[in-house]
DNA sequence: GCCTTGACGTTAG
DNA sequence: ACTAACGCCAAGG
């Protein structure tokens, strides 16, 4: 299930037996401590750069124990540095509150990417 | 099946 | 700097 990336033709998600939702997590595993990455830095990094969507929608789908310990769902953010996932905490607070915890610094309320941006190595 | 809804991103105005 | 229109595609109703 080899998918050709062409110029301008990106891989296309749609097969169920598919490990899309693995490789986003193992991807997200990577994300080191105080540092954050974007939706759509991800989803290019596994060659699908226009299916930014479907990175969050796979981390929804990640069990609220997890979330904390396993896989650093707080790490992501999207392409401005909004914390656009924050409403899927337990609390809309929860977000910020972690990556404050790892000295994420901010400015209003958008992560300063300058400083905190990490970039996936392109996977396959 | 059709339609709507998103933890998104680009482009145009 | 802000809005609107698309493109994207898995789920749920």
């Amino acid at each position: 299930m080899k998918m050709i990336v062409a110029e301008g033709c990106t891989y296309n998600i749609k097969r169920r037996d598919d490990d899309f939702y693995e490789r986003v997590y193992n991807l997200v595993k990577q994300i080191p401590f105080g540092r954050v990455s974007t939706y759509g830095l991800i989803a290019e990094a596994l060659g699908a750069k226009s299916s930014a969507r479907m990175v969050g929608w796979a981390l929804n789908a990640v069990p609220l124990s997890d979330r904390q310990y396993e896989i650093p769902c707080h790490r992501v953010v999207n392409r401005l540095g909004e914390l656009s996932g924050k409403l899927h905490f337990e609390t809309p607070t929860i977000m910020r509150e972690m990556l404050e915890a790892e000295d994420v610094e901010f400015t209003g309320d958008t992560v300063n990417l300058e400083k905190h941006l990490w970039k996936p190595a392109f996977s396959e």
